[in-house]
DNA sequence: AGCGTCACG
DNA sequence: ACGTACGTGACGCTC
């Protein structure tokens, strides 16, 4: 039979605080009561091993017992202040301790401990109450005991039916109408004037209840006693009342969560603030692994035993750990492991949900109720994170290094309990809506795409590979003419020394290790030396060639002749997804030779097009729509070309007078803008001097002054929380921005302004993602470039479908400025108009 | 493994 | 005096 424990908040911290001396830590915290509290709470634990426990609070001075009698409780003295401020440190040390704990407005803690009870018999549970309050007592039956705690904390004294029978020689359901007719004064409940416990004991073991009483009065006591007792018969029904636990509290909790889980790693540090140095051995916060020697593994389990359950599980190669919180069963058969992921009653916690969809994949299955994703929860609480293995979640999660592969069962019965923490921080950061109606349903979407992959032209991949290899054997022999000897060209450091040491060049810039030789460096080398101009013709053909032909080549699947990247969804720290093997974010698009690697980017079936579909200006827009800024705004509106708009403006002239150079300017400070402008990267960007960028930036602010105070307003409060949020929420540390390194201060008040940016164009265009899906539309969504989705679609159905698309990615949010979509479309990802 | 370089938004 | 524009990934070289 399991065991849950219910535990009376109130009356254990009250009788601690006045059971103990007033304790306070050096730093002037009272903490008698919580002492008191936590030292009862441990006992429990460990002597009761209870499976489930829970803590019930009064809410409020009022209840609904004030509505019968507005003196209930009335003689009571207001809570000490000293006593006041521990309620809230026991009720964030439960938060740390997993333990769940209730308190509802209009009813007292003991009316949510009768409720529980109550709900505890329709599960076959066996509940101890824990109170120092006597009242408790009418609740005990044949399932619940409770422990009555005596002088002091832990000195208890266990009442079941049959010890509670000795002491008073009635039942426990008796003992409101002992309370109805000798009142209790603590409570101010009235009762009846003259009539003791001895008395009423007497009156009820003869009579059963208050209604036996009075049917009988006239043969109860003496005269003076029935006189009593005629002229209070209301006092003692409506006294009776008052001591009734109500059992019908509407509080909403399932069984399950009452489940002891791990102690957070912060409870350790809990402890030694409040000084309760006695109690830290205690805490010995233990290790799955130890817990797991207890624990029972059952082998070869069939899925029909994990039915309605709510499990994490950690699949390696051939098997699948399932733990329940409790145990742990082992799925070793394939259709086992099949019939447990597609089954819809199993609420299923996972680490990584995206490769589980992949696996399972394999196993010709569709994972259902996949509800818990670890890695992406961890990702939204620390996104700068760089990995989230289980070493990782599992130190930070639930305070344990002991996870390992020599036994996977443990990391799902890890998983199970990280997962419970990780839901809860996110909770409290109000992360859970982006976290379930976002990045959980994104995984789906991204894995979707992955599998869908991009057809490649194979032919012309080749044709484009020849072409190249002749270019760059070309500009190789030329690249030699000018050299004494031949070289590793793509060396930095051959190059440099032949640059720079046998023609002589200028040196323009150094990196840690040498000579710079980036594209910077040689363009100013130009007009130097005839060599240049063939090494960045070199070095640009190089690239293509062995990134974006060579590289590309290797990934073709070998059976359908396509190129499925990953989406990674877990590695930028601004919310952006990332693409990898191959990154096909980073196709060339900006200059002509690169762009044509485009052309092996084909649709899989000869009636589809490729339609590319791209977000206007979003980051600008959403800067505008951030900062207020009138003029933006205006522009937008008026659904001007905004780099134009803004030289307008700087330079003081009308839109159609804007030279091509003025635009150029513009444009490059409107980026600047984006990214947390300074004059020394303007000036870098543009080739001018710092004290020239200062002056388009001193003034562009004259002009943008809501601009301006958007900036100011977000470092400022990064400064003061250290973090930033995205209007979705998304949340970013940035620790370094109280730093007194000015580089470093610099660098983290730049991503301050940049990431709710970028970070709100990240969740706006994933939104889109998600409602397309969920749309089914006629078309395979191929691919992310962070403003920009890449659809396969039937040629025929492409007028149809397109607007359609459009519609979901212009409508995902309502900005005080249109979101805008350009649309592209093309029978490859080159040929896009 | 870290650096330099360069492709994209 | 400091010395970077924001966010990524892949390649080749060097150690």
């Amino acid at each position: 039979m399991k065991k849950l424990i219910v535990i009376d908040g109130n009356s254990l911290i009250y009788r601690a605080f006045f059971a103990l001396p007033l304790l306070q830590t050096e730093g002037g915290r009272y903490t008698n009561g919580v002492y008191g509290f936590t030292t009862m709470l441990l006992k429990m634990l460990e002597d009761e091993k209870p499976d489930y426990m829970l803590v019930a609070f009064d809410k409020g001075k009022k209840n609904f017992r004030h509505d019968t009698y507005k003196e209930y409780k009335g003689h009571r003295p207001s809570t000490p202040d000293e006593l006041r401020e521990q309620f809230k440190t026991v009720k964030e040390m439960l938060e740390l301790m997993n333990i769940k704990f209730y308190e509802a407005e209009n009813y007292e803690a003991d009316d949510i401990i009768g409720t529980v009870c109550e709900q505890a018999k329709g599960q076959k549970l066996k509940t101890t109450v824990v109170t120092g309050d006597k009242d408790i007592l009418q609740l005990v039956d044949e399932s619940v005991e409770v422990m009555l705690t005596r002088k002091g904390i832990t000195n208890t004294e266990r009442y079941d039916v049959e010890k509670f029978k000795e002491v008073y020689g009635i039942n426990p359901a008796q003992f409101i109408d002992i309370k109805g007719l000798m009142g209790d004064s603590s409570d101010n409940i009235p009762g009846v004037p003259g009539v003791g416990e001895k008395t009423a004991l007497k009156f009820i073991k003869k009579y059963k209840d208050i209604e036996g009483v009075y049917e009988n009065v006239e043969e109860c006591g003496g005269p003076k006693m029935r006189e009593k007792l005629k002229a209070n018969k209301d006092i003692a029904f409506i006294s009776k009342d008052l001591a009734t636990i109500f059992k019908e509290v509407p509080i909403d909790f399932k069984f399950e969560d009452l489940n002891i889980g791990i102690f957070d790693v912060k409870l350790k540090d809990m402890f030694m603030d409040l000084e309760f140095n006695s109690l830290l051995p205690k805490l010995n916060i233990e290790t799955p692994q130890q817990q797991l020697k207890e624990l029972e593994i059952k082998g070869n389990t069939n899925a029909k035993d994990l039915q309605n359950k709510k499990v994490a599980f950690w699949w390696t190669d051939s098997t699948i750990y399932v733990c329940d919180g409790k145990l742990v069963y082992k799925l070793e058969d394939e259709k086992q492991m099949n019939q447990f992921l597609c089954d819809e009653s199993i609420d299923k916690i996972c680490y990584d949900k995206k490769s589980v969809l992949h696996k399972a994949s394999d196993i010709g299955c569709q994972p259902k109720e996949l509800k818990f994703c670890s890695v992406i929860a961890a990702y939204l609480l620390k996104p700068e994170q760089k990995e989230y293995t289980m070493e990782f979640l599992s130190t930070n999660y639930i305070g344990n290094t002991a996870v390992c592969d020599e036994f996977p069962q443990n990391y799902s019965y890890a998983l199970y309990n990280i997962a419970q923490n990780l839901k809860k921080e996110l909770e409290e950061k109000k992360l859970w809506k982006l976290y379930l109606e976002l990045e959980l349903p994104l995984t789906e979407v991204l894995y979707t795409m992955e599998r869908n992959g991009v057809n490649i032209d194979r032919e012309h991949l080749t044709e484009l590979k020849d072409e190249f290899s002749k270019r760059l054997a070309d500009l190789e022999e030329k690249i030699y003419s000018y050299t004494d000897e031949k070289f590793n060209i793509n060396s930095p450091k051959q190059l440099g020394k032949i640059l720079f040491e046998e023609l002589n060049l200028p040196v323009i810039k150094k990196t840690k290790t040498g000579y710079s030789t980036d594209v910077s460096v040689l363009e100013k080398l130009r007009t130097e030396h005839p060599i240049i101009e063939h090494l960045l013709q070199y070095r640009m053909v190089a690239k293509i060639k062995s990134t974006y032909l060579e590289g590309m080549e290797g990934l073709i699947g070998k059976n359908d002749g396509k190129i499925h990247t990953h989406f990674n969804q877990t590695i930028t720290a601004t919310g952006r997804l990332s693409s990898t093997e191959p990154n096909l974010q980073n196709i060339p698009i900006r200059v002509e030779e690169g762009r044509k690697v485009r052309k092996i980017f084909v649709p899989h079936q000869k009636d589809n097009i490729l339609v590319s579909l791209d977000y206007s200006q979003i980051e600008l827009r959403i800067m505008a729509h951030m900062s207020q800024d009138s003029v933006m705004i205006d522009g937008f509106k008026k659904e001007q070309d905004i780099h134009t708009r803004t030289a307008a403006e700087v330079y003081g002239v009308d839109l159609e007078e804007v030279t091509y150079e003025q635009r150029r300017n513009a444009k490059a400070v409107n980026f600047g803008i984006v990214y947390g402008i300074s004059d020394y990267g303007l000036s870098q960007n543009l080739g001018i001097s710092r004290k020239q960028a200062k002056e388009y930036i001193d003034r562009y602010f004259e002009r943008y002054v809501g601009v301006k105070s958007f900036i100011e307003e977000t470092v400022e409060k990064a400064k003061e929380k250290g973090y930033v949020t995205t209007l979705f929420n998304r949340r970013r540390y940035i620790p370094e921005i109280n730093s007194r390194s000015f580089h470093r201060r610099s660098f983290a008040e730049r991503t301050a302004v940049n990431t709710p940016i970028q970070g709100t164009a990240a969740d706006i265009i994933k939104k889109a993602m998600v409602d397309i899906h969920k749309a089914n539309l006629a078309c395979d969504m191929l691919l992310q470039v962070h403003d920009d989705l890449v659809f396969e679609i039937d040629k025929s159905k492409a007028d149809q479908v397109i607007p359609q698309i459009r519609t979901l990615m212009e409508g995902t949010i309502k900005l005080d400025v249109a979101l805008t979509v350009d649309v592209n479309k093309g029978n490859n990802w080159y040929n896009m108009e």
